[in-house]
DNA sequence: GTGTAGTGTAAAGTGACACTATCTATTTCT
DNA sequence: AGAAATAGATAGTGTCACTTTACACTACAC
């Protein structure tokens, strides 16, 4: 197929195409002549995976582009393949200057050694936890980090699921592609479902006759100031 | 204390601290004279809840901005507080062209009945769900979707536990800051936690002798296509 | 065989976003 | 008195994900 059939299939306009193509996020087309290309289904696909992690699993660009790039790579073992998503995605910046004797590192580390889980030390997602920790600590809510363990224990069910999904695939890049498409679109869904069933819970608790729940008395406090 | 010593205690430089006064999201100083300003913890502490939402929750200012509007204006009862964050969270772009009659909207839908769920069909996560589910089926990962339902147990009960915290508070302005609390730093919480679980499970899988685990023949396809 | 639509490359432009810098006119510490 | 800090207004910066434009072809219908 050619360019405008491409973009037709794929609900992707030809100038963003030529941009990721540009950007090596998608192979270029199989040249007929100086100027003229042919594409099939793997771009096709490749673009609908494109868009969604761009769209639903919010990635920029380049980490999409690193990720590609990773998987690429013939040097990427299993174990590699299995943990290259979570790199991708940490953000470079959010990782900045995490200190390794930093109290909310070491809170994490404690709950990992007690949870017994088997993770780097490098893992992103530990500075990333640490850093919603800290911030929790210091605006006063610290209960909400003692529901930790509760929030791994369905983590760790939920993850068992997911990476038995993933094993059932038996070729390396299915099995890449599942990890990406899971680890993205997983996370999409999971916090979508999580709020729905907040709003669940929160339209049964009002609904309970108004002496079951504690008192609600209005005081002014520092709240909004817009224009 | 004045801007200088807000600063220091917030950490966020000066000019950023105008630039959210401006914006409307943190309240200006009590004025002294024309041109002196004094700040108090409500300050500090509305800056440091910025903060949060902006770099542990990635939440756009313009987001921020909205949430607290609604956390001023009077008539928000609770159960419009309890659900504001959906709303300030949801991107305008994402919610888009949601036909009502969308198959992946009917298929969350579905889900919700099965559940028993009392969600609002406007709520904006029913179509953040739809739409993760949507490029799982056109990728090929329908199999993920199978897993929602326990997606769904594990949100709920987190849910009930949160829910809970919130409802801890008694004063109007602490609960609904406790909502925004624990809606976006839960998020991120949760996030972490997962990808902390899932690498635990890889790491533990691939520990195993490979007899246990399926082959992996490597396959040429279409991957990487990087400069 | 001419016209219209499609295709490729390269480079510049766009709009949103979250700041960041500059300027002016004060005011406050020392 | 003089250096440093402050408020307010306005303009500028860098990043990101595209978009647009300019240009030189090629493919195919009529």
């Amino acid at each position: 197929m050619r360019m405008t059939e491409l973009s037709e299939r794929s609900g992707v306009p030809i100038p963003t195409i030529r941009y990721y193509i540009r950007e090596g996020i998608l192979p270029a087309g199989r040249l007929t002549s100086p100027n003229q290309a042919t594409y099939d289904e793997t771009h096709v696909h490749r673009l609908t995976l494109i868009r969604a992690m761009v769209e639903v699993g919010e990635m920029p660009i380049a980490a999409v582009a690193k990720l590609f790039d990773h998987l690429q790579s013939k040097s990427a073992d299993e174990y590699v393949t299995l943990g290259l998503v979570q790199y991708a995605l940490a953000d470079t910046s959010a990782a900045e200057a995490a200190a390794p004797d930093d109290e909310a590192l070491v809170e994490v580390g404690d709950l990992l050694d007690r949870l017994d889980w088997q993770v780097r030390e490098q893992h992103p997602s530990r500075a990333a936890l640490a850093a919603a920790v800290r911030s929790l600590r210091r605006l006063g809510h610290g209960d909400v980090v003692d529901l930790l363990e509760r929030y791994a224990a369905a983590a760790h069910e939920l993850a068992e699921a997911e990476v038995g999904l993933v094993m059932r695939r038996d070729d390396l890049d299915g099995r890449a592609e599942a990890v990406v498409t899971i680890g993205v679109l997983g996370d999409a869904m999971l916090a979508a479902v999580r709020r729905l069933a907040q709003e669940d819970v929160a339209t049964r608790i009002l609904k309970e006759p108004k002496e079951l729940r504690p008192s609600t008395p209005v005081k002014p406090g520092l709240r909004g100031a817009r224009r």
